[in-house]
DNA sequence: AATCGGGGCAACCGCTTCATC
DNA sequence: AGATGAAGCGGTTGCCCCGAT
């Protein structure tokens, strides 16, 4: 024997609210409130609905303050940051955000945010944005590359193992992880470089060297964040806050060769290694930084390598993206067992 | 113009938690 | 402490709309 049901299920209308029933449980709820019996007030109200209806009604539509329409980035970067802290509890993560119900929020998560998580990180050579330079790189896969890097890290990893110097704190607080940006300054003037290409200045762009010297980050630009002047446009000198940067030009690839052969501590061969590069931040896509270094690079060095493609910006680093991939897969493959 | 399929979203269902007796 | 019922919650469903064919 199951439990009584909470209403007459006979006498019930189910399906959409018309306006005038929105009307007599708004009119209502104003005038006495819910008395505290969702259960009692659709029969008070002169409503044929049920009290758990009247109450998700209410709830999710009626309310004053109820915000409706598009998510705001920091909207997406607190549920993002919530989800990867305590997964699905949405009713915590709306009382997070002023306004949205937490139906609201697990729709927007369900049809939209996920999906677009899902799509970041996704190889320019997938995007078909960059065409490979030889066949023979072209088999030796970005994706084989970007399968290995998520089995085995996560993106925070990626950075902190490419840049062992800057990322020292590994600290992951409730809310993620740390920001990159209180490192930018010194990455700026150290890293920050003009790049020459074959249709003019490139730069400015920041690189890092990989731990794995077949691995190197771009990306970001200082153009983001810095400003130039100077009155005939060469740009020689960049402002980042109140710091000067110092600049080059990388115009005959021998800076970057060196700083690289410095880094490791042994000769660096470019055609040798560097054969995947990791192009972070918003600009990323075709004519990004990541297709313009892909392409500076065959120019200097004579192949393309295989760009690895993030979307993200350091503002954006606030949670883990590779741990909520794997949040997103699990949920899936656990809602799919529970089919059988 | 008709049909189809996918996406978005409101609403429902049923389980869990909480409050009260 | 256990029973009961209401409220809360998250997963799921089903309808509507819109774009593609």
């Amino acid at each position: 024997m199951g439990r009584a049901p909470c209403c007459d299920k006979a006498n019930v209308k189910k399906g959409p609210w018309s306006p005038e029933e929105d009307a007599k449980l708004k009119e209502f709820i104003e005038k006495y409130g819910t008395c505290g019996n969702w259960i009692a007030l659709p029969q008070k109200a002169g409503l044929k609905r049920c009290g758990k209806s009247c109450r998700l009604r209410w709830l999710n539509y009626l309310r004053p303050n109820i915000k409706h329409g598009e998510f705001s980035d920091d909207e997406d970067r607190i549920i993002c940051s919530l989800y990867a802290s305590i997964g699905s509890r949405w009713s915590i993560i709306a009382a997070q955000l002023p306004g949205r119900t937490d139906n609201d929020i697990k729709n927007y998560w369900n049809t939209k945010l996920k999906k677009k998580l899902m799509g970041l990180m996704i190889p320019l050579d997938q995007r078909k944005l960059i065409q490979p330079f030889s066949n023979s790189l072209q088999t030796t896969s970005s994706t084989q590359y970007s399968q290995s890097l998520s089995s085995r890290t996560s993106l925070s990893q990626l950075y902190r193992d490419c840049s062992p110097n800057y990322f020292t704190s590994t600290t992951k607080s409730l809310t993620g992880f740390e920001s990159i940006s209180s490192v930018h300054s010194n990455l700026l003037y150290d890293n920050t470089y003009n790049l020459q290409g074959q249709e003019g200045l490139l730069g400015p762009m920041q690189f890092y060297p990989g731990k794995d010297k077949n691995m190197l980050i771009f990306g970001g630009g200082a153009t983001d964040q810095a400003s130039c002047s100077s009155s005939d446009g060469s740009c020689n000198q960049i402002s980042y806050g109140n710091k000067e940067i110092k600049q080059e030009n990388m115009n005959g690839s021998t800076i970057l060769q060196d700083y690289l052969s410095n880094y490791y501590n042994a000769n660096y061969d470019p055609q040798e290694h560097q054969q995947f590069i990791l192009d972070y931040g918003n600009n990323n896509g075709a004519g990004g930084s990541g297709d313009q270094i892909s392409t500076w690079w065959a120019h200097h060095y004579d192949q393309k390598p295989n760009v690895f493609s993030s979307n993200i910006t350091d503002q954006q680093l606030e949670y883990d993206l590779e741990e909520l991939k794997q949040l997103i897969s699990s949920s899936n493959e656990k809602s799919m067992y529970n089919n059988y």
